[in-house]
DNA sequence: AAGTGGTCTAGACCACTCA
DNA sequence: GAGTGGTCTAGACCACTTG
C-alpha cells in the first residue's frame, strides 16, 4: 500500500474490506480471514489493519470476538433490522409487529421525492404501501418510496417486501444512517380508515430517510401512527 | 502503569484524564499537555495514551487539531449545550429560544421521579419551571427535576438555572447520553394557558432524561410543545 | 495446545499550525 | 523551524475460545 497518498491507508482498507461484503464476496454469517492473514495479504502493518476493522465494527458491518474469530454480520438479523425503528410500547416494550405489504408500483418522483431522496426532476421511484399490525390491529400506516435506480428489477419480484433492511440486504446496498422527522399530524380520511380512528384525529407523523453506507438516500418512509399507548424513543449522544 | 490488572490501561489514563477536567484541574477552553509529554508523565507507551485520548474526543471532552494542539471542551458552548435539544422548526432550522424560568423548589421525589432518577422513596430533588419562547410567544413549557445530592445548595442559587447544561457545569457534573421519549399529549388546562392554545388540544410530549458520564441520570424533563410549525429530529446510527 | 482478537510498546515519519 | 496531532510499523505478550 502507497503510504504517500492523500488518503489514509487504513481508509483505503476499510474501503476495500466494505467492497467485499458488499460485492457478496464476504458473505453475512461467514468468518473472514483473521488480521494477520490480512494485513499481509494488503502488505500493511497488523495495527493498520486493526484500525480499519475497527472502523468495519463500528459501521456494524463486522463483529469481532476474542478467541473466535472475526463474522460478517447478517443485515437481516433481528438487532440490525430493528435499528431503525424506535417506536415502543408506552411502557418501553418493543411491539411485535406484523407487517402486510401492499403492491409494488413504479413512477415518476413527485417533488417531496425529489427532496428527501435527493432525485432529478425525471427520476422515477418505485413505492410500497404497508400496514403495521399490533395484536391483529392495525396501529401504523406506511408509504415508501425508494429510486429504482438502486433496485433494478424491483417491480417484477415476487417477494412481498418485508422492509428495507431486508430489501437492501437483496440488492447489495449497505446501510448507514437514518433521519427521521417526528411532528403531530392529523389523521386523513385513509389513514383514518386503516388505523380505524376519527378523521382528523392526531396522529404521530413519522418521516424516515435512510442512507447508505455512502450517503446516499435509499428509502424516504412515511408513516402514520395511531399515538394511543405508543411513543418514540430517542437516543442522544 | 500496571500492565497486569484485569482493566485495560487506556481505560484506567481515560478515568485519569477524566477526572482532571471532572475536579477543574483541567478548565474548559485550556490546552492540555501533548500526547508525548502525557505518555511519559502516567509512564506508557504514546500510543496506549492515544488510545486515552480518542475516546475522550468521542465523548465529547477533547478537542484535537492537528497541528495546534488539544483543548477542554466547554460543556456551555452552543454545540454541546444544544446537543440534548433535538425540536426543530418544520423547515429544519433550529429554534432561536428565549428561556423564561420560574423559582426552584426542593421536596421528596415523587413516584415517576424516583423511577426516571432511579431514587429511593426518601430522596429529595430539586425542580424547575421553564417557559421556552419563540418571537415573544411561548411554543414550549418544561418541568425538570434533579436529585439534590448532585446539586448541592442549588435552592440558594441566585441564578436562573438556564439549562442542564450550564447547571452541570457550575455543580462540576460530566455530562453523557440522554434518552428521550417522544408521544402524543393532550393539553392540561396549565399547558394551554401557557402556550395559548385550547384545553385538550394535542401537544408534542417530551419526556427526557439526561445521564452523568459515569450513567447516573442528573436531569428528567417534561416538555410540553405546541406541535404547529415543529417537529423532532431524530438520527439512527 | 493452537488460534483468535485485545492490549501494549517504542519508535519513525508525515501533515498541519503558528510564531 | 519548532511543536503539535495523525499515520504507520513490526513486533511482544495477554485473554479468550475451541478442538
Amino acid at each position: 500500500m502507497n503510504r504517500f497518498l492523500a488518503r489514509p491507508i487504513y481508509l483505503q482498507l476499510r474501503d476495500a474490506l466494505v467492497e467485499r461484503i458488499a460485492t457478496g464476496q464476504w458473505k453475512p454469517g461467514t468468518m473472514i480471514p483473521n488480521e494477520g492473514d490480512l494485513a499481509r495479504e494488503f502488505g500493511v502493518s497488523p495495527g493498520t489493519m486493526r484500525k480499519a476493522l475497527d472502523l468495519m465494527e463500528a459501521m456494524r458491518l463486522l463483529t469481532r470476538r476474542q478467541g473466535r474469530g472475526t463474522v460478517v454480520n447478517d443485515p437481516s438479523s433481528e438487532e440490525l433490522a430493528g435499528r431503525y425503528t424506535n417506536l415502543r410500547r408506552t411502557d418501553g416494550r418493543v411491539i411485535a409487529d406484523e407487517v402486510k405489504s401492499g403492491e409494488i408500483t413504479e413512477g415518476p418522483a413527485n417533488e417531496r421525492e425529489c427532496i428527501r431522496l435527493r432525485l432529478a426532476k425525471d427520476d422515477r421511484v418505485f413505492r410500497a404501501h404497508r400496514r403495521r399490525l399490533h395484536e391483529a390491529r392495525a396501529y401504523m400506516v406506511e408509504e415508501a418510496s425508494m429510486p429504482t435506480a438502486l433496485f433494478p428489477g424491483l417491480a417484477d419480484d415476487q417477494n412481498p417486501s418485508p422492509g428495507i433492511t431486508e430489501l437492501a440486504g437483496h440488492y447489495g446496498l449497505l446501510l448507514g444512517k437514518a433521519e427521521e422527522r417526528i411532528s403531530v399530524g392529523e389523521a386523513s380520511l385513509e389513514v383514518a380508515e386503516a388505523l380505524g380512528i376519527a378523521f382528523a384525529s392526531p396522529v404521530l407523523a413519522l418521516d424516515r430517510v435512510v442512507y447508505g453506507l455512502d450517503g446516499r438516500p435509499v428509502e424516504w418512509r412515511m408513516g402514520w401512527c395511531h399515538s394511543a399507548d405508543r411513543m418514540y424513543l430517542a437516543e442522544m449522544r
